[in-house]
DNA sequence: GTTCTTACATACATTCACGTATGTATATAA
DNA sequence: TTATATACATACGTGAATGTATGTAAGAAC
């Protein structure tokens, strides 16, 4: 049917197959997701995928690196910025859950990366990526936090590894529950709680 | 080779498939498991498992059925109790945390159900009974901390949903990252920041 | 001891998804 | 205008996993 077009256009097939790729991924888990669908998704064949990407794991983790950055990059730059820094900890979770709800590329690279690709050793670059990635948010989160009055017994290490499980846990109840709870609205409530329990009471942060 | 054997013979080869099932689908994921693999770790042939269970599904939803009671029930009991409700819920965390890195079951049956059957839905049945299992929680949590000296502005239904996303994040990020922190070691720590964001600071539960 | 049933093991059929090989039409270069 | 490379579609081979059908030895009932 539709023949040889232009280079922008095999550029927007390429770029349809991840964006298929992505959310064929995110709803069946990587072994059950089938490349089939991902092409019918793609409104292509299985050729034109195999034409792009070599094999299933090179799509999975190329869908999910090109994907990533663009979707998690605003959020995470609430990190950076000359607000202080219980405030920008703050902004970052409410930016979090409120991505998690609203935008759909977000949500669906995220839970692809926490379900994980067990049974698929193939895909160790890209969960070592993973551990490299969740180390050096420990990392910065924790430099963050230290220049931040936490309240006496709690560490930066400790406080940075409250709103990282905070992070994740929003994420994987609502992923697993959507009715109990709107992470959007509760993100407020939700963030100050996390930032509550960990600095001081009258610290401006 | 190991011909008929008694009635308890058959009770331990069941039982025995059921834990093999659950390490099995907790560890490659419920598409990516083969029963092929559930029959070698159990020591027996498929056949023995097409003896005791009619199908995949259903191996998977009685293995998670019969041995998440028995994993998560003491867990779930530290919520009952004489103690103030602001106490239970610590003692509730800490177990929580504890059995999630000491109990390879309570781990495995509690991995196989965060990452859900997405892609699989023979697998529904388990799933709503999550879900219903997940709005129980909240409700109990509810009933629970409202009961509790709250600080003002957090709701008794705020508090619960904190409580479980802190339950599932620490999980989560810890079955994703093992080497980052040590669940059972930060269990106390991580309890108290989570209930000194919620309590008020002065009530003692 | 015969028979029946249980508790498996073994062998087979079928499906299904992956990867490959090949065909085809179009843009581009010469 | 011809040749070549690109961007797919189509058709095929293959392996792996599921489910089924059948075989078989050992306890239980009589």
């Amino acid at each position: 049917m539709s023949m040889r077009r232009s280079a922008e256009d095999a550029a927007a097939t390429r770029r349809a197959l991840l964006v298929a790729a992505l959310a064929e991924f995110a709803e069946s888990g990587y072994a059950a997701a089938t490349l089939a669908g991902v092409a019918a998704r793609a409104g292509v064949t299985r050729g034109a995928l195999y034409h792009h990407f070599s094999d299933k794991a090179e799509l999975c983790l190329t869908a999910i690196e090109e994907l990533w950055a663009e979707a998690a990059m605003p959020v995470w730059a609430r990190l950076d910025g000359p607000e202080p820094p219980v405030r920008r900890v703050t902004d970052f979770l409410v930016a979090f859950f409120t991505a998690l709800e609203k935008d759909g590329t977000f949500r669906e690279v995220y839970a692809l990366s926490v379900r994980g690709a067990e049974g698929a050793p193939e895909l160790a670059r890209g969960l070592t990526d993973k551990q490299a990635i969740m180390e050096r948010w420990r990392g910065q989160l924790t430099d963050l936090l230290g220049a931040a009055p936490l309240r006496p017994g709690v560490s930066p290490r400790t406080a940075a590894l409250a709103v990282i499980t905070a992070a994740n846990g929003t994420a994987v109840t609502w992923l697993a529950c959507p009715d109990l709870f709107s992470p959007a609205r509760e993100a407020r409530s939700l963030a100050d709680a996390v930032l509550h329990g960990l600095a001081r009471p009258d610290g401006d942060g």
